[in-house]
DNA sequence: CTAGATGTTAAGGT
DNA sequence: CACCTTAACATCTA
């Protein structure tokens, strides 16, 4: 369920688990999330230290020394485990494992092949290459309330769009709309400053807190929209059915009553 | 058996 | 250009 949250913690577990280890081998399981890089360009990393880890938005990269940023992408399914000398994964999960001079290793496992593993010379680079916006917890409240300025369609297509804000998905869209009282389909150019403002703290709010509850939506505080959403159906403030509509393709979950849509403004004429 | 699922991207339409 | 929807990707689960 990688969204900006679970990839946090995955950017931690790597840290935890790869850095200053040297990697001893790196093999390739099924290769559709490679997006055609030969396997054999992960060669020049083996013999290698790790010894960073960035995230951007839904991706992260973590660096070998002197050979470059390994990229992840978890798509729907992507995960992380650690394995020691005698469990390593196999299967048709397997995207690549690194195995570690000391004997552990992590597996890069994704079932559904959504997701990507690749080589980069500078996530920066890679960042601007595919037109990412600023991570959304780096965002600062002005670049935010102008980014809004110009945009039109929903609020929450806004929040999905990677390319202008990165690191939102469908399930965190759902609850930032749900704690700001936003209706999903409102537009922003309905948005008055005042509810701008709430959500951009909603935003910050929702994906700290997730990171704090290890990015799982179950440990999330009961007065979360998604506690909810796939278990009573029920708002949590209210107890009103939730209603789900489709918005940007995606199926959203709100309140029909604390998320009303504001009307559009008056433009002057 | 079918429908739908947390992500990204291409394609076509307004 | 900005935005919308749909479909496709591959697999699992309700």
């Amino acid at each position: 369920m990688p969204e900006l949250p679970e990839v946090e913690m995955y950017r931690r577990f790597l840290a935890k688990h790869g850095l200053g280890r040297r990697l001893e081998s790196l093999s390739i399981g099924d290769r559709r999330p490679l997006r055609g890089t030969p396997a054999s360009a992960f060669r020049p990393l083996v013999g290698r230290r790790f010894v960073a880890t960035r995230r951007h938005g839904k991706y992260l990269f973590a660096e070998a020394s002197g050979a470059g940023w390994l990229l992840f992408h978890f798509g729907m399914t992507g995960d992380l485990q650690r394995f020691d000398e005698d469990s390593e994964p196999r299967g048709s999960a397997l995207v690549a494992s690194l195995k570690f001079t000391d004997g552990n290793g992590i597996a890069f496992l994704d079932p559904r092949k959504f997701g990507r593993f690749g080589l980069v010379d500078d996530p920066d680079a890679f960042v601007r290459r595919r037109g990412l916006g600023a991570d959304a917890l780096d965002l600062s409240r002005p670049r935010f309330e102008s980014l809004l300025r110009r945009r039109r369609g929903t609020v929450k297509a806004l929040l999905l769009n990677q390319r202008v804000i990165a690191g939102v998905g469908n399930l965190y869209a759902d609850e930032i709309l749900f704690q700001a009282g936003l209706h999903p389909q409102a537009s922003v150019a309905s948005l008055d400053a005042r509810r701008m403002a709430g959500l951009f703290t909603a935003m910050k709010r929702v994906l700290r807190t997730a990171i704090d509850r290890g990015g799982d939506t179950r440990r999330l505080p009961r007065s979360y929209l998604l506690r909810h959403r796939d278990d009573d159906g029920r708002c949590p403030r209210c107890r009103a059915v939730l209603t789900k509509v489709r918005v940007a393709g995606r199926t959203s979950s709100y309140c029909p009553r604390h998320q009303r849509k504001p009307r559009n403004r008056p433009t002057l004429s």
